[in-house]
DNA sequence: ACCTGAACACCGTTCAAGT
DNA sequence: ACCTGAACACCGTTCAAGT
């Protein structure tokens, strides 16, 4: 891990290529240009190197988008945390930590992965792909351990373990991806009450006799606040997962 | 509509190319090779046509695929139904028609997009991508009217509709989207208990520190019936909404 | 109005060759 | 072991030309 620090006179090759360096330059790349954004062509050309460069150090290029996502959403996730009200594991590691309840901390790891996909909207698709491509890939496995040992805690009974976790994981996932859209066409805040008067519009346009439901909510369409809304949805499956 | 139906002697030009018949032939070119199958040069032989003459009919091939999209969920979801118990529009269209319960439609709106992702697992990555290029697409659209009439049926207090409708948006998107990985590595039942069997063995050897949930419901991950669990989020959300 | 098919620009990926 | 960069196969899209 350590290498020898010359003296920074001869500048040749403190930049050695790694896995590290190209995959942050991607998402550099992805979050100035979007999906479109990230090529080889311009990766290698902001590396300074060959297109062929990168395949010693990356398979190709899902493999990339794949370690770009992973390092963004991990770096979003607050680290797993022990429950505080756990069965087994009693003893708590570090009794300074700040104690949230498992209400609270579940509502922290959804919040985490909203802030994360508004802030890189083509998480969104990446996210969602890893979801669709089997629940071993990193991203779902990490948040559905984040959540799933809090829902252990919230004292849900063991065979409902993974029905409630993977609701929370759905829903959290899906309506992070749906926010992303805001996003990515208001950057500012007049773009975004633009945008959500241009969709609640669009929605009083429907056709009355086959969209009556959305038509009477375009007007919550355009009032409500994002992370409320948000929150609402995880407090709605909370309250279900309570219900017995 | 009605075409002059010449004796089939000239085989020549009774296929006229159109938007549904390009769009039919998109379907069977995702349904046969996947997303990477849809080509405009594969399509275009399929066709017996040049590449060009397809964008004439559509613009390009985010719109066709958003097409497909669209045609095949549009066949998959029953039709909208005005629910029994609405406040207004208390008159039945058909009373001969068999009539479901609020909670049974939403069962059977979620159960139509399931089987249709499984059947057609492209679907998953189409129809999450559509649901994060906003609201206002087909889709989504289609889904949410349909969840959101029953919903307003159910008794939900009106400020909550918006909510709840998403919250079964979401969840019903995510967990579909999530089980087309088992449709797409797993045609046959054989196959499909093989990548559960893998699935759960890569569970259980996880790093017990980092992943203690995660492997204590492994065994649950091999030995669940797919439907059954998607059906039990669903009465979880549903439970939530009840719970006021 | 609708179709043809060659052409363009660009992409992911490979690989012989270098150091 | 790691990097270079030309080359390959393929893709979405365009457009002058046809009917």
């Amino acid at each position: 891990m350590v290498e020898r620090n010359t003296t920074r006179k001869s500048p040749r090759r403190t930049d050695a290529l790694s896995r590290e360096r190209i995959t942050a330059a991607a998402v550099e790349l992805l979050d100035a240009a979007g999906e479109g954004g990230l090529t080889f062509r311009a990766l290698s050309e902001r590396l300074a190197t060959g297109p062929g460069a990168i395949y010693w150090h990356v398979a190709n290029k899902s493999e990339l988008l794949e370690a770009a996502t992973d390092a963004v959403v991990a770096a979003a996730l607050p680290a797993p945390v022990t429950p505080v009200a756990a069965d087994e594991c009693v003893e708590l590691a570090k009794p300074e930590a700040p104690v949230r309840s498992p209400q609270d901390e579940i509502r922290a790891v959804a919040l985490g992965l909203f802030t994360a996909i508004a802030e890189h909207p083509w998480l969104a698709t990446q996210v969602t792909l890893q979801l669709s491509l089997g629940p071993a890939k990193p991203v779902p496995l990490r948040l559905f351990e984040s959540l799933g040992r809090q829902v252990g805690a919230l004292g849900v009974p063991q065979e409902s373990w993974f029905t409630a976790a993977s609701a929370l994981m759905h829903y959290i996932l899906g309506a992070a991806a749906q926010n992303a859209s805001n996003a990515r066409v208001a950057g500012s805040e007049v773009g975004r009450a633009e945008f959500l008067d241009a969709v609640s519009a669009a929605w009083e346009e429907l056709d009355p006799d086959e969209y009556p439901f959305t038509r009477a909510v375009a007007r919550q369409a355009r009032d409500h606040d994002d992370r409320e809304q948000f929150l609402a949805g995880i407090d709605l499956i909370l309250a279900g997962t309570a219900a017995r």
